[in-house]
DNA sequence: ATCGATTAATCACCAATGCTTATGAATGTG
DNA sequence: CACATTCATAAGCATTGGTGATTAATCGAT
């Protein structure tokens, strides 16, 4: 009964309460005076009350009327106070991106695009994880994260993938390394040379091993490290050379390291954007997304396609 | 734009989120499942978000429908407590009555059915102003009160009046007083017995005076009071006789005194309610305004009419 | 008094909204 | 693989909400 009161009304009547003149209400709503006069008698008819005594002279507020303008006032400041916090939330002012990353991902490609979002989008928490593949994956099922920055998953029919940029994996090596003029090495030649590598856990030594196996050679590192830094510390004091993807050599930049691609297998893997199949980003989320795509590098076989990333 | 969001949507987006479908929401809501379909497609469209993520097998928020979500429940709340006051303030359980009255009036007429109106009504908040005419009318003018209950107004243009009830001029003595039985006394009669009287600024002092003039007579009262209980001590001491208004014998009765009408001329006045034109009453005055109608006395001349007060 | 200006109510008419029933498409379930 | 469930869509209809034109009332100024 009396729910069915709508805002319009409301508003309406506090606009007539306010200027004591239908035409002049009328007239700073962006309505004809016909219509408000039928919208306050409808208001006046759920109610049950008469808001207004009028004449064509003067328009004042019966008893009614003044209860009635006092919650009303109340309910329409609500309204636009809780209005003006969704118009913020959807305009980006306000809100919350959680990205899940690899690591390298974490390190090289979004620092420069969270600094940039940042500054368009102040009032925006940016958050991010940066974890291994199947964490990265678990969060964005989970929603824990709003998508992921990793390699493709399998599982197509919970995530979408959309990549990137293409990771090669690479010989790291001092720059007075006899390898170091290569245009290429395989993965047997590299063999033949004392080698450092990344922790078995991590998806860069899992490459290598694939790499290996394929190319039918087997290495044995003299020394794991988890970090990357002491990869690169490692090779930079000629301790051996190493097979890290190609993202993450800006990472190595401090070692002043030389890099030549490894082949035999090529081992390319894509790094991407996964998100989950039939959940929609947020308005955040889709700024940082569609930044991403902007920064996409034209890679082998994609340059057919849409340019921009898929907003939904 | 953002403006436009109802309070039918945000209730509908609020059920459909709290039970998770659509179905289920819109047999609680009362309404078909389609419309509402439509109904939060329209709040999306006037967003320009999506708020769910729905395939036939589950629906969720998507994170700005979770932000909405915390909005729309604050929203809904705040108006179903706005709601619920006018709702009591409609329904009579709360508001104000404010009765501007003769002090004969307000301590015959009034009491009792004030006693009962607040056992009907124990939220509304009645309260009296007793005074003179004059004043009487001028708080109804501004509207201090919600009406007056008092003789008919000579401006007809502003006040409008129905009569309650005559209050006839009559002559008030003991018992044992030689008027005392007689079934009528001039005032002619009355000027030669030693009389008391109100003070001047009364409009029982002025309607003696009135009644005198006409006679062509004059009294000289041997004592004057401005309260009604002195009267009545006066002339239950036996220091003279009174003539006072019908309406206030009913506070004398404490003295035991005999009344007898006054005639050549009669004096009767009729008091009723007086009512600013064009001034709708009050819900809780109306209650009040009620009541009053039924406990009128028939009076001459009055018959044909219309039995209640005109509630407008 | 009468005229003119102002203002709210009313009317006739049209567009848009909102609802219902019927139907279709997608997706788990036995 | 049929079945049941569930959301979206379509078609038809009543209601609502809007506009412009007109009317009635009232105040102020001739």
């Amino acid at each position: 009964m009396l729910m069915n009161v709508t805002l319009r009304q409301l508003q309406a009547f506090r606009q007539v309460a306010e200027q004591a003149s239908f035409s002049k209400a009328a007239e700073r709503i962006g309505l004809s005076q016909p219509a408000l006069s039928a919208t306050i008698r409808k208001l006046e008819e759920t109610l049950g009350v008469r808001v207004f005594d009028r004449t064509t002279r003067q328009v004042l507020l019966t008893p009614e009327g003044e209860e009635l303008l006092r919650l009303a006032t109340r309910m329409v400041d609500e309204f636009e106070a809780v209005a003006g916090d969704l118009q913020d939330y959807l305009a980006r002012r306000r809100g919350r991106v959680v990205v899940a990353a690899l690591p390298t991902a974490a390190a090289v490609i979004l620092p420069p695009m969270i600094a940039r979002y940042r500054a368009d989008n102040p009032g925006i928490d940016i958050r991010m994880h940066d974890g291994l593949h199947g964490a990265i994956l678990e969060q964005v099922r989970s929603g824990a994260a709003d998508f992921g920055i990793t390699v493709e998953p399998q599982d197509t029919d919970e995530f979408r993938f959309e990549r990137l940029l293409a990771d090669r994996m690479v010989l790291v090596c001092r720059p007075d390394h006899p390898l170091a003029g290569r245009t290429a090495v395989t993965w047997a030649e590299m063999a033949e040379h004392p080698t450092v590598a990344m922790s078995r856990t991590t998806s860069v030594r899992q490459s290598m091993e694939t790499a290996c196996a394929q190319a039918g050679v087997t290495i044995h590192p003299l020394y794991e490290a988890s970090h990357l830094a002491t990869i690169g510390g490692l090779v930079g004091a000629g301790t051996g050379v190493a097979a890290l993807p190609s993202l993450s050599l800006p990472l190595l930049r401090f070692a002043g390291l030389a890099s030549v691609p490894l082949e035999s297998p090529v081992m390319e893997r894509g790094i991407g954007i996964v998100r989950r199949i039939g959940r929609s980003a947020s308005v955040a989320a889709r700024g940082l997304l569609a930044m991403l795509a902007l920064h996409r590098e034209p890679s082998e076989a994609d340059g057919q396609g849409s340019d921009g990333v898929e907003v939904h």
